[in-house]
DNA sequence: CAGCCTGTATCTGTCGACAATGATATAACA
DNA sequence: TGTTATATCATTGTCGACAGATACAGGCTG
């Protein structure tokens, strides 16, 4: 069997789609910057075809966007975007957790314990390179057990477009908050409480999106 | 200028793409059908390129799905993906309005009582088409007055991926609870309160939702 | 020196072609 | 007659080519 059920088949297409999303995600294409058809066939050793579907896939993904006259450019990444990302990935979010929380086993909750255990662990250690690794670990487990794969699509979508923006702002810090509200939300889930679970994911999500807003703004005033 | 600001450049792309959704919806193209590039590049005079681009999209907007050699199939429609679809929905209208309150003009409160005094009355003369017609209009006031163009276009995405479904039980006949509902939401929203206003919609929907599915259910059993 | 016109170069949308893969019908055989 | 092997056929992924459209550079003019 496949080991990874998630694995598109391996094509030209899929592959130059990951690659140019890839390099829309870390940055190497900035925003703004206007991508030609021709151009990334040579830089991905392929042809039009391959790139056009990608590029149709990215735009599709919130990625990309196209002039009047169909030139595709990476999109440029607007606070207001980021405010109308971040207000729908909290309600997405939160019911994520709401349709998890009947559904999650004991042991799952375990896991997100041990997980936030850790991250406490290394993040008392100053080592926040690890803390920013093992938190999304704990979101991960939500969506995979909210029996809605249509919403586990929509949630990647929306954490893949924000993510784009941390190129503005570099690596998200440490937040001591966060642990409190994770463990706030592991508390509901213990209690099988699924309003409050979702409640206090969109608080964390809210206080999450505002803290990196203030960042954001602080960045754009500093450079400007 | 463009007086449809929506409409995307005419190309045979996008003129395909828009006809073999409208097929899917209407049910010219049946649930499960097999789709393949040659026959719809004949059947709508055009070459495999804009066949492809348009297939594409249709997958990403959830209308197709891919055997696992590549193979289009006009996505079944499952009860459990349709329960998947309106749960997010719920939430995204939810969403909508109560991001809308505060947004919304009194004119556009007044917009809606006259649709929904013309619903009501199109009701009570036992027009269900009618009816049907005016009852959309009353819900597309709030997305266009939510402020958040993603979340109009997920939500759009969402009701065209539901609509497909009306193929299974006919149009869907006029609901007395309908009319009352409407007036809740409108009564919260004279009275600015975004969170009753969100409720009150999500009620509305849900309820909607299992009134459809219970019609789903029905129809299943007698054919079977 | 600024603004306009024009020619050039590039890009996108679309097309047909080809090879490799996989499905399907057919025929041979037990 | 049921099963298997085979040959045929259709389909997808990918490629290069072409035409129309557009942006850009450079020269011309006031």
């Amino acid at each position: 069997m496949d080991p990874d059920s998630k694995a598109a088949k391996s094509s030209l297409s899929e592959d130059t789609y990951l690659a140019i999303r890839q390099a829309l995600i870390d940055g190497s294409f900035k925003p703004g910057q206007r991508l030609s058809e021709p151009e990334l066939a040579l830089r991905f050793r392929t042809s039009r075809s391959p790139v056009r579907e990608a590029l149709l896939r990215l735009e599709h993904d919130g990625f990309l966007e196209r002039t009047q006259n169909g030139q595709v450019r990476a999109k440029p990444l607007d606070v207001s975007d980021f405010e109308a990302l971040y207000v729908i990935r909290a309600n997405a979010e939160g019911l994520a957790v709401r349709l998890a929380t009947p559904r999650l086993r004991t042991i799952d909750l375990e896991e997100m314990g041990l997980r936030l255990d850790e991250l406490e662990k290394l993040a008392r250690k100053g080592d926040p390179d690890g803390a920013v690794a093992a938190g999304p670990g704990f979101h991960d487990v939500i969506p995979r057990e909210c029996g809605n794969p249509l919403l586990v699509e929509i949630l990647g979508g929306l954490r893949a477009r924000i993510s784009r923006f941390r190129i503005l702002v570099g690596s998200p810090e440490y937040e001591k908050e966060k642990i409190v509200e994770y463990r706030r939300i592991l508390k509901a889930l213990y209690q099988r409480s699924p309003e409050q679970a979702e409640a206090e994911m969109i608080r964390h999500v809210n206080r999450s999106a505002t803290a990196f807003v203030a960042k954001l703004r602080r960045r754009i005033e500093n450079q400007s």
